[in-house]
DNA sequence: CACTTAATGTGACATTTGTTACAGACGCTC
DNA sequence: GAGCGTCTGTAACAAATGTCACATTAAGTG
């Protein structure tokens, strides 16, 4: 068994006949960072597990805007892709690499059989919901409640933290599109927090203090 | 069985020996508009099906401040409450009666049972879940995508849509604290639709044209 | 009807965010 | 180091939203 796959799994506590399955119909699959996992019009019928690496989950309107929701870490799934396969709906996000990474695809056709049979998989897929339902209601909490520049100060920590890295090698255009603001405003208000002494900035690199 | 019970549990497609299960178990509540059925310090064990009437969910940050994010209307439950009551969390919300309404309370103790037992059920919960992520990353869509007054307008539509009348009654101060703006704000938006036809004002009531 | 209270209207101004235009800085390649 | 493309800084202005003050209006009550 793949050994990341094996570690994931273990810490899931999942029930060992259930990883054996996982890990049977499964299949490993690594992307590159900037690639996109699923987007709207992809019909995949498989849910990621992140195995290695970021993943990072967007909102997209039809205008082609677009709005960071959260991350997704290792070990973490991807709750919206489950019920999406399961009611064959059109996905209504967008899930991309933010770092290389390695998944564990898992075919969507037994997961109405394991939440039947596994109550550790009845578990896993619950906290995943949950976990996804937070983190959708904090990105409302950032959009509604906070101005612009908290809200990307608050990014610039969120990134930090999942990436496990104080150094984000962002340009202030791309991060102009994930906050769905312009670069102008990203620029200036970047240049404020670096006068607060919370950053410092280089060319493609921003360093959280 | 409650009248009402038998035709959401029916509309529901759900398998007749869970109906009767549900109906033994659960309790009928009656809440006046208005009234808090969820909140973030309740920790009620149980999960709401609504019968009749129309519920709203609230996000609420740690000011007090609040805003908007969906409509719990008949036949429908709260699926956050699913997960909260599973995990033993802390609510992140808040669920209000938006008009007079009919609940079907459901005890959590048997919800993972009926998750492994029924098909019937699992599709339910999973529905469940889709469409409140929809919901979400529709008021996600609003509040990130759209101005003040498109914002607005879209309020007043769904607020029509569920509510199936296209009389409001709402003083702009109320409108004003489920977007998260202030009166004065509002006031003006509003006048600017009446400019464009597309409401009527009265004191306490609005009608969408 | 006169009075009271809550709701709404509106002007004036502050702050925040968005936009345009352009200048300067950095890193790369030849 | 000259030339090039991209990234960043910044001024100037526009638009959207927030805030304060106060006027006006509508509905209910005695």
């Amino acid at each position: 068994m793949h050994e990341a796959l094996q570690k994931v799994l273990n810490n899931s506590q999942l029930d060992p006949a259930l990883s054996i399955e996982i890990a049977t119909i499964g299949r490993l699959k690594k992307v590159k960072a900037g690639s996109v996992v699923i987007s709207p019009v992809s019909d995949s019928m498989e849910i990621p597990i992140v195995l290695d690496g970021l993943l990072k989950v967007m909102r997209e309107d039809t205008n082609g805007n677009e709005v960071f929701l959260y991350f997704l870490e290792g070990g973490e799934t991807c709750a919206m892709s489950i019920t999406c396969c399961i009611e064959g709906r059109k996905k209504a996000f967008k899930v991309m690499a933010e770092e290389d990474a390695v998944l564990w695809m898992v075919p969507m056709n037994q997961i109405d059989n394991w939440v039947a049979k596994y109550q550790s998989f009845r578990k896993f897929v619950f906290d995943a919901y949950q976990t996804r339902f937070d983190e959708l209601l904090n990105a409302i909490d950032s959009v509604v409640f906070l101005k612009m520049d908290q809200r990307l100060y608050k990014y610039l920590l969120d990134k930090k933290q999942a990436s496990g890295s104080y150094v984000i090698h962002k340009t202030h255009e791309q991060i102009a599109n994930e906050l769905n603001t312009s670069r102008v405003v990203v620029s200036r208000l970047l240049k404020q927090l670096e006068h607060e002494d919370k950053i410092e900035q280089h060319r493609n690199r921003i360093e959280i203090l």
